[in-house]
DNA sequence: GCCGTTTTCGGCCCGACTGTTTTCAGTCG
């Protein structure tokens, strides 16, 4: 078992644990060992019989460890086999209903034995929560609307978490001889924010006639597999243990172009370029671009002759939504998408001081190892409490520690000093401006905390954005990705106010925040915001996540221009709003 | 349940806000 799922597996526990009530230091014990696994380069499948090895890893003891090895060898381990047995798994998604936390899970289990999204819906509707204790008719209210939420996302994955499958079934293809190209289609291919299921293409000698049949039984002994659906000569389908469903087709190399092209999508896009093919009297399908009228093939074998014999420039799959892409390719006004390698700076990162896992150093070095010229460390501020977020002293005291380091650096990167400061539900911010007035980056966070009526909301960040110190707006939307919709508030007249004010608005990169997504970036972009692209780091990998940030960018059509950190150092601050 | 040490057990994460209350439990970051 990969260490992904081990990890995975011990944080559903800890959940589990919760609602039983269990002692809440246990309980953390089970989440810190989930979170030193995935840091971990060392696979614990290696080491899962070799208690001492095990027990090295920081948050590892000996339970966790014998359970680790109970995990490798039975597929389970006793605390969640039994927890299990007792609640049943689909209590586990009521935890992803916002407002849904383990005392009220319990409650609800105890009382009327719900024990998953349905059981709740169905009681809510038989009116059966109204003479709870504490489920008022704003609670039940606030419910209704987390079922329906949570029923709009149910079913897709994170972008990390399909980039790990996919990458992960990708190498195994990758050890069989014969597979000339392997390509992820589908809406991982247009960087959607989230992916419902992988379209994986495949083709080589490996996939004509003789071999396929082989290939197919390699492909379905994947040994991820939960379950396989379908087991044909040319499609294999099957469900990840993880859930995420995976389609794989074998394809002639002849036609390899045209079946990437028509699985990348999206719907809309192919529809438009359909049309667009019967108009020069030519028929498009998966298998090849043909003339109409005999037949023959016109393009099939590389998305590049499809679209050029369609007298296209070929589009990037991310812009490929039918959002004016067609128009713009035939004109060859195709915008220079931004790139990885154009982001200079990466400015929000959080260290040991608050929640952070590194130092100091080791986020400036990591950033450095990027390739970064420029970094911030941001810590939170005091408000933030479970954080161990900084007050005025702490925080003097931190910039301190933050000008040493980049004095260290010696030139080879910049060290910012910052402050992730958070937004009071009066608009204030939570430390004194004389305290800010001392920070390079100062970043005001929409955080949920604050969660009011629409109008109060709006106002609250309107407010914030007053304070001539605000320089970055982070968290600007509030939501989570597949556990929470937006916050409720007028966005557009923040953004309106923001590119008055040359506040920056943060499109953050965490896979489960990518705050703005690629809808409101364009809507950023379009009221003249300058845009800020960040990872919100809280360990020295999380750098990575930049990738996914960029995916929605290049969604919104963004170019280098359009974002403020890729500009050099001195450039990036002097764009950011000047300081009092 | 882990860690660190005081080698046998105590410390580990706190405060604002909502919706229900009439003084507070539960959630969230």
């Amino acid at each position: 078992m990969d260490n992904r799922s081990i990890a995975q597996l011990l944080e559903e526990t800890a959940d589990l644990l919760e609602i039983d009530g269990a002692d809440s230091f246990r309980i953390r014990s089970y989440r810190r060992a989930a979170e030193s696994i995935q840091s971990t380069t060392i696979s614990l499948s290696d080491i899962a019989h070799d208690a001492r090895q095990l027990q090295e890893i920081p948050a590892i003891g000996k339970s966790m460890a014998s359970n680790i090895e109970a995990l490798e060898d039975t597929g389970t381990f006793s605390p969640r086999k039994e927890l299990l047995e007792k609640y049943g798994a689909t209590i586990l998604e009521l935890l992803k209903l916002p407002g849904m936390g383990p005392k009220t899970i319990a409650l609800l289990w105890d009382s009327l034995h719900i024990a998953s999204v349905q059981d709740l819906e169905t009681a809510i509707k038989a009116g059966k929560l109204d003479n709870l204790p504490r489920f008022g008719p704003k609670h039940i209210e606030n419910l209704k609307k987390a079922i329906e939420d949570y029923r709009q996302h149910t079913g897709r994955f994170l972008l990390n978490v399909a980039d790990a499958e996919a990458e992960a079934f990708s190498a195994y293809l990758r050890r069989l001889d014969g597979l000339k190209q392997i390509t992820v289609a589908g809406s991982w291919r247009r960087g959607r924010e989230t992916v419902g299921d992988l379209d994986i293409l495949i083709s080589g000698p490996a996939c004509e006639e003789d071999n396929a049949a082989a290939t197919a039984k390699y492909v379905a002994a994947y040994p991820a597999i939960a379950s396989v659906l379908a087991h044909g000569q040319n499609k294999v389908s099957f469900r990840l243990r993880s859930n995420l469903q995976v389609d794989v087709r074998l394809l002639p190399e002849s036609s390899y172009g045209a079946a990437l092209q028509y699985f990348t999508g999206s719907k809309s896009h192919n529809v438009t370029l359909r049309q667009r093919a019967l108009k020069k009297g030519y028929t498009l399908s998966e298998y090849a671009l043909a003339r109409v009228k005999d037949g023959s093939v016109v393009a099939a074998r590389t998305e590049e002759e499809i679209y050029s014999a369609l007298g296209l420039d070929w589009i990037p799959p991310h812009l490929r939504e039918n959002l004016g892409e067609i128009e713009a390719a035939a004109k060859h006004t195709l915008p220079h998408l931004i790139e990885l390698k154009d982001i200079h700076g990466d400015v929000h990162a959080h260290t040991t001081a608050t929640d952070g896992r590194c130092s100091i150093r080791e986020m400036a070095e990591a950033a450095l190892a990027r390739g970064y010229q420029y970094m911030a460390i941001t810590d939170h501020s005091k408000n933030l409490a479970m954080t161990n977020g900084l007050d005025a002293r702490r925080a003097r005291a931190h910039l301190k520690r933050i000008r040493k380091v980049d004095e260290e650096m010696e030139g080879r990167i910049r060290v910012f000093t910052g402050i992730e400061v958070d937004i009071l539900a009066g608009g204030e911010l939570d430390l004194p401006d004389d305290v800010l007035a001392e920070m390079d980056i100062v970043i005001g966070a929409v955080h949920t905390l604050f969660n009011q009526p629409r109008k109060q909301m709006t106002d609250r960040i309107l407010r914030a954005m007053e304070n001539p110190y605000l320089r970055i707006l982070a968290h600007p939307t509030g939501r989570l990705l597949l556990r929470r919709e937006p916050l409720d508030f007028d966005l557009p007249a923040v953004l309106d106010r923001a590119a008055e004010l040359g506040v920056a608005v943060e499109q953050n990169s965490s896979p489960e925040r990518l705050d703005l997504g690629d809808v409101n970036l364009r809507l950023a972009h379009e009221k003249g915001c300058k845009i800020v692209i960040n990872t919100d780091a809280h360990h020295t990998t999380h750098y990575d996540n930049i990738q996914y940030g960029i995916r929605q960018l290049r969604r919104a059509w963004l170019t280098r221009k359009d974002v403020l950190n890729t500009l050099p150092a001195k450039k990036f601050l002097a764009a950011l709003r000047p300081k009092p």
